[in-house]
This record gives structure tokens, sequence and C-alpha cells, in this order.
RNA sequence: GCUGGAGUGGCGGAAUGGUAUACGCGAACGACUCAAAAUCGUUUGAGCGCAAGCUCGUGUGGGUUCAAGUCCCACCUCCAGCACCA
């Protein structure tokens, strides 16, 4: 018998398919459906690794299977090779970045064959080819024409040791993503993209697209879209009469709780000061010192110090629109320049950073919300509609007379703790309430009043015994016993309660009511309330909610607003490797287009790739390419030197594929409607919020432009799971457990690796999974044992069909089907490897003439392992006499009628645990189940009395007799 | 802190509310072998029992249900992303 020697089959295949181009795919086909299968494009770093097998080698079992379908599929692959890597080996290595990067695309490309992954090359695209970037280019000019493309001086990420300008998706916890230099604040023209235009599309067309919602919920995060109001103080005091700020809030129903405003040290009216009346400030010095400090502070230094700083601008007042009353102005870093409107009206009693500031520089609290709490009592809602019963009513909050421990009371009935309270009699006072609920509820005696907690807490639930709602308004009060003197406590109350002592620190995990748990933070914290309730102090909104009130207030004393998080992003890039923005700087015209003939604007040779340090581009260096004419005014004008940030590259790289060649446009519209929308594009999580979102908007800022049809350009997105080394760690050269993929290809075979990282685990879910290499190793048993079987069965065949084996075979064409769909390779694996046992098992020795396996089984067997192990089975399949591809054939379809088996099993339980089975014929309809069980577990049924009977057909029959 | 996600054998994992642990790995024992590897076979959640079998068991505590890994409530732990965003 022959070995399984992949190393020849996998050459032999590979070659072959690429000298038949197996893989090139039409535009069209009659009679088949497009397609469009993609995959994040790798950057040519000048090795495959693990993770790369991953990305391409498993949705190629999805590509694979879909052809087999019948669909005409486009699953096409490039380099994303502009990039900092590059630029970094130039500099260090002393190479040209362009020879580096298609070196590494050459050795790459003939390691990504080497998987047998079914790309059409023939499409193949390169971000930093000179045929690809002009379309870069040309669009950028669009966006540039349309006013989306702009430059502005921009507070930009600046890295001291790479010398240039960071995205803030590169600064990682204020420190440089790639040399972990720390990252300081500088501001610099900067070429921008209006991406902020197109945050309510970004974050309103998720809901139409068929994404895992954690995807969509990240982006969503990522826009940061908050609805509140902008409100307007003016100012007072002499100089600054007409003066007015304006403050984004989302909590315009706490404005009559405002007292006091701060601004972020970057905000105008500080520039305007400085212009002209900073000297007028009581405390112009100390302000400007402030402000000094806090633009020299870095990133990190921001966000590691919490602790709050600030001044207060002396000599000037707010008026809070609502009070009328003059409130003092501060600046403080902890306010951002680049949210809302760079101020904020502070609201101490109900902010938790306002109370910390507030605190620190012993600034005035002011409550306006008195805590909510919208409840229900076991399982009764309260009655809609019903009006609410209102009661004045205490909580007591008993300290222990000696150790730090604090009185609840248990809940018989239910799992709940309270804290001691209750109602308030006519004519009582709430200290007496207090004290009379102690006694009751827990027969304590001699306690002692010590402070009321403030505020009141309003709680609405339905009062079961009374059948009434109740809006109940509770007055928390802090007590402290004085001794144990205990009296006998009634009956009713005993059957409801026991009296426990917890400890201070457990108290709020232990009480269930939030209510309770809110009063007792009052207790423990001393600290501001930022939740719901009702408006306190408010003047004609006394009483109303703060739901409606934020409305309200903003609609009277201001107006409704939308703010976001997301900034525009910052394209320019002051690096040699990537895309020259096709500008030219004109004294006379200002910012020229190149014109399109003069595209693309090729990246010049230079000798030396260093950025200046100055913030400009290693091209400012290169002089003669410098120097153009203005395209309008043919006078004197220089070219702009900054390139664009790589993700623009991979912007709209999915567009290309559809039409590659195209030297007239980035593609034809035609060309792009064959295959757009991407129907699944399966990527890294990392790119989540940053490559995805960015191309969502290109391609909506293209169909603006009516370059593109549609308005979103992937149809399905999910992202891939993250392989570790084998003890768990994330691989890297420092620890050591790096697998070399090229290394276990060459020991056991693409086959086996491709097949191993499907089986690993659901490719359709995120997770992390340790390479184990004995799982790889039982991959290739696997295939082994395929391959022997093959070779047994090869000149057995004499018959098609083995009748013990039809059933499984059907169940497991069914089954493999539905997982491939489903991405769940590790389901379907596991369905070929139960079929190949059954196989070797179930017909254990046969007779010299008589086969394992009918040949027609066979051969739909081998169908269904051909997207997961494309060589090894292409090999069987020929072997078989096949002169045609097995990957041109058909998907096996399996037969409903065969499925269906001519006994079943059906679980007998009693009282929910199984107790037995029985078989009956798969045509038995419930009675006869119910028979047959009875009969098999008589004994056990005995004198017991069966009160009920479950039958779930085909599945289970259920007794439930008394005990 | 906020937002997501996940907790099931020694490990990766499987399970439309219906026999928990499929499949693979590992381990133990056996066959083959002078021996080992490879291969093949048997066993493999825990505890009790000579056995038939019984009890327990999917992070913790409750609940709903004839029946819960799965649904509901509360909590714990881990992972990821965001984070002074008003």
């Amino acid at each position: 018998m022959k070995k399984y020697d992949h190393k020849r089959i996998e050459g032999r295949w590979q070659k072959e398919w690429e000298k038949k181009k197996l893989y090139k795919i039409s535009d069209k086909i009659r009679g088949k459906k497009n397609f469009y299968l993609l995959t994040e494009f790798p950057y040519p770093s000048g090795n495959l690794h693990v993770g790369h097998w991953y990305a391409f080698s498993v949705p190629d079992i999805l590509a694979r299977h879909a052809r087999m379908q019948g669909k005409n599929v486009l699953f096409p692959v490039g380099f994303d090779a502009f990039g900092l890597p590059a630029e970094n080996a130039a500099i260090k290595n002393k190479l040209n970045p362009r020879k580096w990067t298609y070196g590494n695309i050459d050795f790459m490309r003939k390691q990504m064959r080497s998987m047998g992954t079914s790309f059409d090359w023939s499409r193949e695209v390169v971000t930093c080819d000179p045929s690809y970037y002009k379309w870069t280019q040309w669009q950028f000019l669009q966006f540039f024409k349309k006013g989306l493309a702009y430059r502005k001086e921009t507070a930009v990420n600046w890295c001291p040791s790479c010398k240039t300008v960071l995205a803030n998706e590169q600064v990682e916890n204020g420190h440089c993503e790639r040399c972990k230099t720390e990252v300081v604040q500088k501001e610099m023209l900067q070429w921008n993209l209006k991406i902020t235009d197109y945050a309510d599309r970004l974050h309103d067309d998720l809901a139409l697209l068929d994404w895992p919602e954690p995807i969509k919920d990240a982006q969503r995060a990522w826009i940061g879209r908050s609805e509140g109001a902008e409100i307007s103080f003016q100012l007072s005091g002499a100089s600054f009469q007409g003066e007015s700020i304006k403050v984004f809030t989302t909590r315009a129903d706490t404005l009559y709780g405002a007292t006091y405003l701060v601004l972020a040290p970057e905000h105008p009216l500080l520039d305007q000061l400085r212009a002209s009346s900073f000297e007028l400030l009581g405390n112009a010095e100390e302000v400007k010192h402030y402000i000094e400090s806090a633009r020299k502070k870095t990133e990190l230094e921001r966000q590691e110090n919490k602790g709050k700083t600030g001044v207060e601008l002396k000599g000037v007042k707010a008026i809070n629109p609502a009070t009328g009353e003059e409130i003092p102005v501060w600046i403080a870093d902890y306010v951002l320049a680049g949210y809302g409107t760079g101020a904020i009206m502070a609201v101490p009693a109900h902010d938790e950073r306002d109370f910390a500031f507030a605190k620190k520089f012993n600034l005035p609290i002011k409550e306006t919300v008195e805590p909510m709490i919208e409840r229900t009592i076991g399982s009764d809602a309260f009655l809609r509609g019903q009006p609410f019963k209102e009661r004045d009513a205490v909580i007591a909050v008993v300290k222990h007379w000696t150790e730090d421990k604090y009185l609840c009371l248990d809940c018989k009935q239910r799992d709940l703790n309270y804290f001691v309270g209750g109602g308030i009699e006519a004519g009582e006072n709430p200290i007496d309430a207090g004290k009379r609920e102690v006694r009751e509820e827990t027969g304590y005696m001699h306690v002692e009043f010590v402070r009321e907690l403030g505020g009141i807490i309003h709680s609405r639930f339905f009062y079961p015994t009374k059948e009434k709602n109740t809006h109940a308004r509770f007055k928390p009060l802090l007590f402290q016993l004085k001794d144990h003197a205990r009296e006998e406590v009634s009956e009713e109350e005993n059957t409801l309660y026991d009296p426990v002592w917890v400890d201070a620190g457990k108290v709020a995990n232990f009480i269930n009511r939030a209510d309770a748990a809110l009063i007792w933070k009052r207790v423990y914290d001393d600290t501001e309330y930022s939740g719901e309730g009702i408006l306190a102090n408010s003047g004609e909104f006394s009483g109303m909610g703060t739901v409606e009130a934020r409305i309200a207030i903003a609609k009277k004393f201001g107006r409704l607003k939308k703010t976001y998080k997301m900034r525009d992003w910052v394209v320019s890039r002051q690096r040699y490797w990537g895309v020259p923005i096709p500008i030219i700087h004109c004294a006379k015209c200002g910012e020229v287009p190149v014109p399109d003939k003069d595209l693309p604007v090729k990246l010049p040779e230079v000798k030396d790739y260093l950025p200046d340090g100055r913030g400009k581009s290693p091209l400012a260096k290169a002089g003669v390419w410098v120097q153009v004419k203005c395209p309008k005014c043919k006078g004197r004008a220089e070219r702009e030197t900054d390139t664009l940030d790589t993700f623009v590259d991979s912007s709209w790289y999915f567009l290309r594929y559809t039409d590659p060649k195209n030297r007239k446009q980035f593609a034809e519209n035609r060309k792009q409607s064959n295959w757009m929308p991407v129907d699944l594009y399966s990527g890294g999580a990392e790119h989540t919020t940053m490559h995805v979102l960015y191309s969502r908007f290109w391609q909506k800022a293209l169909y603006d432009l009516k370059l593109v049809k549609g308005k979103e350009p992937y149809t399905r997105r999910m992202n891939r799971s993250l392989i570790l080394g084998p003890d768990g760690q994330k691989m890297s050269k420092s620890r050591g457990n790096v697998i070399d993929p090229d290394k276990v290809v060459s020991q056991l075979g693409a086959d086996t690796v491709r097949m191993y990282l499907a089986f690993i685990g659901p490719y359709n879910e995120v997770s992390t999974y340790p390479w184990n290499p004995d799982g790889v190793v039982g991959i290739r048993r696997f295939l082994e044992r395929v391959w022997k079987t093959g070779q047994l069965s090869g000149f057995r065949f004499q018959v098609s069909v083995n009748s013990k084996l039809e059933l499984l075979l059907h169940k497991t064409i069914k089954k493999v089907g539905e997982d491939i769909v489903a991405q769940k390779f590790n389901t379907a694996i596991s369905a070929l490897m139960i079929f190949l046992n059954a196989v070797e098992k179930e017909i254990p020795r046969p007779a010299q003439n008589e086969q394992r396996i009918g040949k027609g089984q066979w051969e739909m067997f081998l169908r269904l392992l051909a997207p997961f192990a494309p060589h090894l089975v292409e090999e069987l399949w020929h072997e078989l006499g096949h002169k045609k591809s097995i990957h041109l054939e058909e998907w096996p379809k399996y037969d409903a009628k065969k499925l269906k088996e001519e006994t079943i099993t059906i679980v007998i339980q009693i009282n929910g645990k199984t107790r037995g089975e029985a078989q009956v014929p798969s045509d038995a309809d419930k009675s006869a189940q119910e028979t047959a069980a009875r009969e098999a577990v008589a004994s056990r049924l005995q004198g017991k009395e069966v009160r009920r009977i479950i039958v779930v057909s085909g599945r289970l029959v259920n007794f439930v007799v008394a005990e």
C-alpha cells in the first residue's frame, strides 16, 4: 500500500490547479449566483504566521463549499503594502522600502500558495503599486473637491521617537503603539477627513446590517453619540458683558443644581481673553500658568492623574439661566476641549466628577434630584394607569451598639433583605416613627437618633395586601442602638422577618432592594446621586421626573443637541512609505488639487527616509520633486509632502477587486455591481472600530458622490478568534512559543494544518485557542485513516451502496453542509470523523470480496471532505479514475427519505430522571410510545400512582408519579 | 467605572427546554513486537456498591417547569473593548 505522502500530493495538485487556472473566476456565469467572500488582506511583513493560516485557509473551506454548491465565488487576495515597518526596515538596515516590500510579497505569495487556498490571484491588488494608489489619490481629490478633506491646525498625538503624528488608534495608554514612547500633544497643520459629518449615518445604518451585535455595539460606542442639550450661560462683570459660554450637557434636568462652570484649558474664550483683557482677571498669572502646564502635559499624564486640578477665573461670573444666580467660572483639564463645547456646567450633587471637584475646591453643592426607584414586589407589577397613593415613610439604618455592623431584616418568604422601615402615622414625627418601626420589627428598645442621611427616596411599588399602587417617600435616617435590650416581637412580624446583623462592608451586597442599597451608599460614602429621580428645588419643574424634565428644561433654557465622541479622521502622515497627498500649495491659489491627467503623483525615490523631526515628511527633502508649477496660475508652487494614513488604502480595496485592472476608473460601475456589497467579510477583532468603520465611511462618501451604488460595503461581518501558543499565551518571539506554520506543513502537510485550525473551535465566535501540537497530530491521524480506507477500498468496490452506511451517510451530508454554512467547522469535521469511524468499525472485517463502503458512498464522502483537505481528496479522487477535479464537482445532496430510521430510541424518565430506554418503530404514535415506555419500566411504576405522563414524540416519555 | 462576551471532564470543545460531556487530545490497560515507536482494541466526570444499580454533577445562590448547561432574578470570577466624553 502506498503511503500518504503529503509533500508529493500537495506539490502535485498545487501545480496542477494553477496550470489549469482552476480558481480564476469570471464576473458572471449563466445560472450561477455570485458570492463575494472577503478576508482582510495581509500586510507583507515577510513571513506567514499561524494567524494568516487561520485567516485564509479556514474561510477557504467556505469558498470551496459555496463553489460546489453552484455559486460563482469571488475569493480575492492582495497586500496592504504601505506602512511603517517597511520604512523602519529601510532606516535600520539601509534597504529600499519598495524593494523590501516587493521582496516580501514575492515570498509570501509562495507561502500562501502552499496553503492550498482557492484565491483568484489574477485579481491581486497591491496598495503601494501606482496603478492602485492612483485611484486612492483620485478618490481623495473627489473628497477634497466636495469639502470632505480639509487642512486644519489640529492637536495631534506626536511621538517624539518616531517623529511623526499618530492616529488616536495608534496610541495605547498614552504610549506609541510601535515604539512605546510616551506620546505628547502638538498642534500641527493636518489633513483631516470629515467623518463626523457621517456620524449619524454610521450609527443609524448599523440597524440595517445583519452583523453580530457585539460588533455593532463596539462601533456605536466608538461613534459615541449622546443626546443632550446646549445651554448658554451669560457672563457678568464689567469687561465680560454680552459674552456667553455655551455648555453641553446630557442632564439638563439638573440645571437648577449647576453651581459653577468649568472650561477646558484650550477653550476659545481663553484665547480671546489673552488677546484683549487677560489682565482684568484677578489672578491672571495663576491662570496663565495653569493653561501652560496643562498644555505641556502628555496625554498619559492627563489620563493617569485622575485627581482633579483647576483654577478659578477670578473676576468672571456666569449667570445660571434657571436660577438667575451668579456662579463662579473655573478652568480645569478634566474638561476636554474636543468634546461638546469644551465647557460644562458643573452639578456636583448629581455628577461624580463635579462632586469630586467641588469637594476639593470647596464649591457649593445643591441637590435638585431626589432618587426614585420604580420596582415591583414579588411578581406583581404595579398597575399601569392606576393612581398612586402618596405615603410618607422612614427607613431606619441602625448601627450596632459596639460593632461595625448594621441591622437588616432577612425576609423569610422571599429572598430579600431590607433595612427597617415603614410608614409615618398621622401626627407622628419621622424620628419617632423610625424608633417605633425598629421596636415593632426587631424588638430592640433603646435606639438613638444620629442624623438624617439627606434627600428623599421615592419608591413606587404595588402594595399587595392593600392592592393599591403606592408612592412612598422614604426619609432615610441613621440610628445607633444603645444596648442589646429587646422585647418580644409580635407573631405577625416574626413570621415575616429575622433581624440579622451585617458587616458594614457587606451591607450593600446583602441588601437586595435598589433603594436600600442607595441609602446604604449615602451612609457609607456621603456621595452624589447620578441616577434618575424627582426634581426638587427646581422652580416650576419641581416634582417632575428627571427624564421628562431633561427635555422640558433643555427647551426652555437652550436647545436639544447631539454630540459625538468620534473626531474627524486625521489622515496626514509625515512618512515616506505611503500615498503622496495629491495637493499643490500655491502662494496665490492656495491648495490646488493635482489635475487628473497628472495622477498618480508617484512616490519619488529618495536616499534618506528619516523624518526631519520638525514634523515634515522625508519627502520634504526631495527638492526637485517638491518644486512644481501651480496647475492654475502656472506660478511657482510646492507639493504637499505628507502621505496618507494606510487606513485610507484599505478603505476601498474591496471595490478594486471587482475590477482590478481598470486603467480608466477605480472600478467600473457595472463590474462593481457584479459583486458589491461583500457577502461575508472575515477579519480580526482589532479592526472592528477602525478599518471597518473607516471603510464604511468611505463607501458612504463615495455613495454621495454617486461613485458606488450601495450605502454599506459589507452585508455580513465576522470577527475571527486568536490562535495562542501551546502555553496559552500570545505567540511572541520573546516567549519562544511561536509556531512556524512552514515547519508544521512540511512535517504534516497543509491539509492537516488547515483542518486542525478548522477543528480547534467554532469560527463564528470570537475566542482564543491555544495551538495544541497533539491536536494537530490527531487530525493527521484522521487523514491517514482516510488515505488507508481509500487505498483499501479502491480495488474492492463492487457495488455502489453499502446499505448499512446509507442512513449515517445522509445524516452526515446534512450535518456537514449545515455546519459549514454556520461556520461551525469543528462539528462538521466531527461528523466526518464519526462517519469514518463507522466505515471502519461497523463492518469489522470485510470478507474477501466484500467492500467496507460502496463506491458511490465513498465518492460522496470525498466530496464532503473536499473543502477541508483539498489536496488529499483530489489525489484519492483521481485514483478512482476521475479526470475532472473534485473541486469542480457538485456538493452532495441528502435524501430526506433516507434520514428516517426504522426504529428510534425513546428515553424514559420518572419524575424527570432517566430510568431506561425503549426501542419503538419510527412511525409509532404517542400512545404506542407511551405503552412501550410503560412496559419497559413496569416494575418501577408498580404500586405508584402515575399522576401525569408527558410524551415528547420520538424523544422521551416522562412519568410523573407521587412520591 | 462603563459596554460587550464567557464560565461544562485533566485539555480544545459538543448539546432545537428533553439521555450532559459528541468529536478530538491526554491518560490507563491489553494486542502486535525481543523491545520501543507506530497501529489496533478496551476503559476513562465524581462518590458509593460484589452486583443490579444508587447518589451527586455544567461558576454561586434562588426561581419558573413534568423536565434547566439552556429561560428568569441576584451575585462571583475571567476575558475583550472603551474610559475624566459632562
